[in-house]
DNA sequence: CCAGTTATTGACGTTTACGTCAACGTCAAT
DNA sequence: ATTGACGTTGACGTAAACGTCAATAACTGG
């Protein structure tokens, strides 16, 4: 069974790959949203550490404050405890998934006015198109 | 024909009822997201003018940036004009579509993942209340 | 050994999106 | 005439999310 050793990154690793500044990470960190391993003073982030700044970015995609994206990430953690940790989870992931729900919905309604106007805006260029050909 | 007398709205109504503050209210109008009426120094808000309100917000749900927004609710006011301006709109259009795209993408992970996250909480919850009957 | 690269921790600046006064206008009711 | 209720325009404050130095440390090739 050969594992493969487990790739690390480097904090400048991590910013050219996710096109984001080290200052960003660093950033993040302070908030609570990673906590990278250290070799002396530097950052060694491990494969879980990139992962977690990749539910980061996706949470800022979303719109979500810094420290909503904190409260969605601890999610991830399955804390193997008491019924009283893992009910009160699950009531957290209920209302992340309100607001996700929501944002959806939003979403859709969008995408269909978008389609809508588009449509709208292409009759417009047709018509332009069919008295130019008139014209000539 | 009896149309209705267009409704119209103070900046409390709309602040009430979409529950924001009035402060809200001006401060997108400074940045060029409203232009409601006047009568004399009050704002007289149309029918129109509630509803651009209420794209601001869906925006904001949706983590937009007020600039972004702008740009986005700029879109529904279709110009009637050439061909240059009916193409760069639907340039617009395409370039939020893909922004709305992506987001829903992530949303859709997101609450896949959560699904999956939850699902493990319940069975843990599970194996708590076995594990409790049996010691009964 | 020394310059260059990459990292670190402050400290301060900046932009966005408002909140929070302050000072004033206007109109309706007491 | 005055007292609210509601409106207005500044001006200043603030929290979030970084950007931008500056000073310093640690390794690395020539």
């Amino acid at each position: 069974m050969s594992t493969h050793p487990s790739p690390s990154y480097t904090i400048t690793d991590l910013a050219r790959e996710l096109d984001i500044t080290t200052r960003t990470i660093r950033f993040y960190e302070d908030k609570g949203l990673l906590r990278p391993a250290r070799d002396g003073l530097k950052r060694i982030y491990s494969r879980a550490d990139r992962t977690r700044l990749k539910l980061v970015l996706r949470g800022k995609r979303l719109g979500w404050p810094l420290d909503e994206i904190r409260k969605m990430i601890e999610l991830y953690d399955v804390p193997g405890g008491e019924a009283r940790q893992l009910s009160m989870m699950i009531d957290r992931i209920d209302t992340s998934r309100q607001t996700l729900l929501q944002q959806r919905d939003d979403i859709e309604l969008a995408l269909r006015e978008f389609d809508e106007i588009e449509a709208r805006c292409q009759s417009q260029l047709q018509a332009l198109n069919v008295s130019d050909s008139a014209a000539v």
